[in-house]
RNA sequence: CGGGCCGUAGUGUAAUGGUAGCACGAGACGUUUGGGUCGUUUUAGUCCGGGUUCAAAUCCCGGCGGCCCGACCA
């Protein structure tokens, strides 16, 4: 991509109005702009980031077996009064068409989903399946806060699982966890499995946590064993013994990355959500939901990688593999060099697949150049210029040190990246 | 929903109740070219509605909006 082609909507100093670090540095190198207090435009490189998050979770999802579909965000109210959450889910947003019919904006989908999948359940035989969908959510939180953590509007992969009976949820469940624990590790982050209240769900689920001074749920985990407990149902202090191993508990701030719940028959009662087993009797369905915020996702990351000058993307979702930057000589001929070098450059790369933010800009002096590499944070910054004469600077944007290399030396670091991540 | 702080050019900031100023950005000309160059010049603002006052960005009332704490949080 040509950095002289997309509108740069990067500034100068941070947003006076908040106090986040995601809103601060998403908003500061242009990723994502706010309209209204948790409400948010995902820019050129933020959609980028996004949709990556959005294609890990997807392949990761996809692996255990569940089929992605699209249900609406427009809901009709019966559906929330069957379950009784119209009334009691605080957080819906309701609205009225002009012929004054109530309707929900949907902030979880097992109204819909549950007479969804009575349309192909009938017998045993049809289950166990899942069924995803990647989409904007609505909450009509009583606060939205920190950044992108918390918003109104966001974007969630919800997972809902059916089975015969609960052994077969606990395999799905198990497999579940599996499989966000390898999201997790994709994206760069370090997430708890820890076990949490089910809220209006369930009596008990588990959420995933990553370890944030800036979470906004207090966690008390063993680093020994594998125990952790959302606060909410724990009260052991810091110190204290792990009722698992004896090993002393630590209290930690965490961000809610991830929730999973046994639904069991919460949902498929309401809707009457049945099928017949071998002998012919008629059974309520066993349910599973899963979720991830995908847009809460890309905000942990920015709130855990980075450093003074900005953002550091892991390789698997930065919006670009390398930032080639071309640097202005004082000379037209020589000038002409350098872009044409750098420009043969960057066709190479994308002839390589590799995903590439040529920095062509020619009106940009070089402070301001790196100044906005490394507030955007790709990994790889390349540079073309006067002094490299025919070789290119290459520097990772976690570290500080830079080498001067030939073409040879990046097309196999390239190939190397495929090979890790992608 | 309770509490606190706040609202001035696109951005970031000044202005005892008394001329709305500065920096960055943007436009023009020149200059510079490896860490947000420099100079000249142009551009653009007091959230909205009332009130007090000779005079309001400033004080008072109401609204709207933002951030933070709490409550809440599939």
């Amino acid at each position: 991509m040509l950095q002289s082609q997309i509108p740069n909507f990067v500034r100068k100093e941070f947003p006076k109005d908040e106090e986040s670090y995601n809103a601060k540095v998403l908003i500061r190198a242009g990723f994502v702009d706010k309209l209204m207090a948790g409400v948010y435009s995902y820019l050129p490189f933020g959609l980028r980031v996004l949709n990556k998050i959005n294609n890990i979770v997807r392949e990761e999802i996809n692996a255990i077996g569940a089929q992605e579909i699209l249900m609406p965000a427009l809901n009709p109210k019966e559906n929330w009064q069957q379950t009784g959450r119209w009334s009691t889910f605080e957080a819906l947003f309701k609205i009225i068409s002009r012929d004054k019919k109530e309707f929900a904006l949907g902030p979880t989908h097992e109204e819909i989903v549950v007479p969804l999948a009575q349309k192909a359940i009938f017998s045993y035989k049809d289950l166990p399946f899942g069924l995803y969908q990647i989409q904007t959510k609505f909450r009509d939180e009583p606060r939205a806060k920190s950044g992108i953590l918390r918003g109104r509007e966001f974007m969630m992969k919800d997972l809902y699982s059916f089975h015969a009976d609960e052994s077969d949820l606990e395999k799905y469940y198990s497999k579940a966890i599996i499989a966000y624990q390898k999201i997790y590790k994709r994206v760069g982050l370090d997430a708890l499995l820890v076990e949490a209240s089910g809220g209006t769900f369930s009596k008990y689920s588990h959420e995933f946590q990553a370890l944030s001074e800036n979470g906004e749920d207090s966690i008390i985990y063993c680093k020994k064993c594998h125990f952790a407990q959302n606060s909410e149902i724990n009260s052991s202090k810091s110190g204290d013994l792990c009722p698992k191993c004896g090993a002393p508990l630590i209290l930690g701030k965490g961000i809610e990355v991830g929730n999973i719940f046994k639904l069991n028959t919460k949902y498929s009662e309401p809707f009457k959500l049945k099928f017949r087993d071998k002998d012919g009797e008629e059974k309520l369905v066993i349910m599973g939901c899963y979720g991830i915020g995908t847009s809460r996702l890309m905000g942990t990351i920015a709130e855990i990688s980075y450093d003074d000058r900005g953002l550091i993307w892991p390789n698997s979702v930065a919006p670009f593999q390398i930032h080639l930057i071309a640097l202005s000589s004082n000379e037209e001929k020589e000038n002409k060099k350098i872009f044409d070098r750098a420009l043969k450059i960057y066709s190479k790369l994308l002839k390589m697949g590799v995903e590439v933010l040529f920095d062509d800009r020619k009106e940009k002096s070089a402070g301001e150049k790196f100044a906005e590499s490394d507030l955007i944070g790709i990994p790889v910054r390349l540079i073309v210029s006067q002094k490299t004469g025919s070789k290119i600077e290459f520097k990772k944007r976690n570290e500080s040190k830079s080498e001067i290399v030939d073409f040879s030396f990046i097309k196999k670091y390239c190939s190397g990246i495929k090979n890790e991540v992608i």
